[in-house]
RNA sequence: GCCCGUGUAGCUCAGUCGGUAGAGCACUUCGUUGGUAACGAAGAGGUCACCGGUUCGAAUCCGGUCGCGGGCUCCA
């Protein structure tokens, strides 16, 4: 495809830039739209984005634009398209850019022309009537448009900042041909039913009362994936050497003052009073992990010293905020408190990243990292935060994960490594996390005894793998569509007696497998056997049926259909060796 | 918290111009005793999210509150 550089020439440009360019093209042909159906609109940015593009819009006064004008914008697009204008290039001196930009009423592009650097190029695109400050490139005619919607609206700060005017985004998605563009649609279609939210009601895993917003409740079936998960996270810390802990979920307004929550962090605690005095719902547990810490003299043979504790967390998350499992005011951290000496740094800042990365191995989750270091305002000393990226990096380094750096975006206590999930539309969602902290241990005046008998302060880590387990059972549930492997599966085995005679069979094969652990359930309603299969795998979603008619009650033995529906006839025993050596195999 | 949308039976949804509410599934009962993705019939089930306003009359129109959805911001 033949593409317009903002030098003005013209060259075919690399393929996989393609769609970019389009899109990006397709935001300025929408700008174009409404510049003609809204005349005084401001715009502001309007780039490309992963799946499509956008327009951050000012609207004149009174103006709203609501998805049912989307249609009306459409068809002016499309007229654009096949007015077939020519897109052309130029550059401006910077006071003449400003001018033009001053003409054309445009504020947000003056504003961002004072933000560019003083020797940036500042170049244009104009197709037709409408003139974009761009760096391009762009399509050379409208007509190499084919395929664009309309997708939402939304609001969007200036510059993404909330004390900022609040724009209008306009989203699009352009893709560059028809073909394309429907089976984007049919992805997202496919992608929406693996949705936690619809599975989890279809489940009957967990739910949410009006009662309580973002605080969810644990249902049944939801409650044996929930301990299933639990217990794979015990044998885990054990494994890794931690020692599990529990602290209190209400503690005195004294105790967040000394770790500075309550400075930093006090409009999203929840507060309460006993006895005249103020408590707060604990937000997270590290200053929990810290009173042990400090409830006996610790030395330097103690270190590390790994506690690791599923803590019930409560947060004020602004109410726009939550979204399902992945974001709620209740939850229970994976969380664990390392309490460790600087030269211990790589060393458990690596065995920590092993054990994330474990996690995310077993259930088969790809994930991001990212690197986050000093930002502007922060706590320690130069040689403390030097010291802590640095083994954060070597850490990442040794073990070969790639990641991004995010240079200013650690909190102001440390250093941190941040590992991302993807949900079932390509969102992304924070799970794992290693964060250094300086800050806690000397705000609790922790300390250690020394080889040599000095005191010494020593570094927490703070680390979660899941992040949370709501947030994590919400990624399973989307990862497997519901269909959990069978050591997590609500129901492992669920029995269908064919007919009302062959009840009391089903119901003693349920209890032999119970007497072995499995998880089992008997369909034992007034339907025909194609009905319970259908609910069974449909809804349940269940890796096992065990089909129970006359045939099998004289053979003395059972027909069992797995997910990938087939059925064979065999013995109880051999069925219930296989199963629990299946459910064993993942600690493997 | 902000922007846009939205809220009708347990679930998924229909409800035209403002005239007191409908379907399928689920549920209950009865019949049916079944063989690998929906057996038949009947019944029951709703303060149309909530509060207020307009109107002779509101699920429907208007305002507010709350919830939910998509974004923005936030996630120390």
């Amino acid at each position: 495809m033949k593409v317009l550089y903002n030098d003005g020439h013209v060259a075919e440009c690399a393929p996989e830039e393609e769609l970019h360019v389009v899109r990006h093209s397709a935001a300025h042909i929408m700008a174009q739209a409404i510049a003609r159906l809204y005349p005084g609109t401001d715009f502001a940015f309007g780039p490309a984005t992963e799946k499509g593009f956008y327009y951050d819009v000012d609207l004149p006064e009174g103006v709203k634009i609501s998805e049912e004008d989307f249609p009306a914008i459409e068809a002016e697009m499309a007229k654009i398209c096949k007015e077939n204008l020519k897109f052309t290039t130029f550059e401006l001196p910077r006071d003449e850019a400003v001018k033009l930009m001053e003409e054309r009423g445009e504020k947000y592009k003056v504003e961002h022309i004072g933000d560019l650097d003083a020797d940036a190029r500042i170049t244009f695109y104009q197709q037709g009537e409408y003139i974009d400050m761009c760096v391009g490139p762009h399509i050379t005619y409208t007509k190499a448009l084919k395929a664009f919607k309309l997708t939402g609206v939304s609001g969007a700060y200036w510059k993404g900042d909330s004390s900022n005017k609040m724009l209008t985004r306009i989203n699009g998605v352009a893709f560059l041909s028809k073909q394309d563009m429907e089976a984007y649609f049919k992805l997202l279609e496919e992608a929406a039913k693996r949705d936690h939210r619809k599975i989890g009601k279809e489940m009957e895993l967990f739910m949410f009362s009006d009662f309580g917003p973002g605080f969810p409740f644990w249902l049944p079936n939801g409650m044996k994936v929930y301990n299933a998960l639990k217990q794979y996270w015990i044998e885990m810390q054990d494994a890794y050497g931690y020692e599990q802990v529990d602290t209190p979920v209400i503690l005195s307004r004294k105790l967040w003052e000394t770790s500075g929550h309550w400075d930093h962090y006090k409009e999203n605690m929840y507060t309460t009073s006993i006895d005249d005095e103020d408590f707060a719902i604990k937000p997270m547990n590290c200053p929990g992990a810290c009173l042990i810490y400090k409830s006996r003299p610790r030395s330097y043979r103690d270190l590390p010293l790994k506690l690791a504790e599923a803590g019930k967390d409560h947060r004020h998350e602004l109410k726009g905020a939550l979204h399902g499992l992945f974001r709620v005011r209740s939850f229970t951290q994976d969380d664990a408190h390392l309490f460790i000496r600087q030269d211990q740094i790589t060393e458990q800042v690596t065995d920590v990243a092993h054990l994330i990365t474990a996690y995310y191995k077993q259930f088969g989750f790809p994930y991001r990292v990212e690197l986050s270091t000093r930002p502007e305002n922060s706590m320690g000393s130069d040689e403390d935060w030097e010291a802590a990226e640095a083994g954060l990096k070597q850490a990442l380094e040794t073990m070969g994960v790639d990641y991004v750096l995010n240079p200013g975006d650690g909190a102001f206590y440390g250093p941190k490594i941040d590992f991302h999930l993807q949900d079932c539309l390509g969102r992304e969602w924070q799970c794992g996390t290693i964060q250094l902290d300086f800050q806690l241990p000397q705000n609790f005046e922790l300390e250690y005894v020394d080889k040599d008998g000095s005191k010494k302060r020593p570094i927490m880590i703070h680390r979660a793998g899941f992040g949370s387990f709501e947030r994590f059972i919400g990624m399973l549930i989307e990862q497997y569509e519901g269909k959990f492997p069978t050591w997590l599966a609500p129901c492992q085995v669920k029995i269908l007696p064919v007919s009302e005679k062959t009840r009391e069979y089903s119901y003693k094969v349920a209890d032999v497998l119970r007497a072995h652990k499995i998880r089992v359930k008997v369909d034992d309603r007034d339907e025909k056997i194609g009905y319970k299969i259908r609910e069974a795998r449909s809804i349940d979603r269940v890796p096992y049926m065990l089909i129970l008619g006359e045939k099998e009650v004289e053979a003395g033995n059972i027909s069992v259909r797995d997910r990938s529906n087939e059925t064979v006839q065999r013995e109880l025993d051999d069925f219930i060796a296989d199963i629990t050596a299946e459910i064993d195999e993942r600690r493997g």
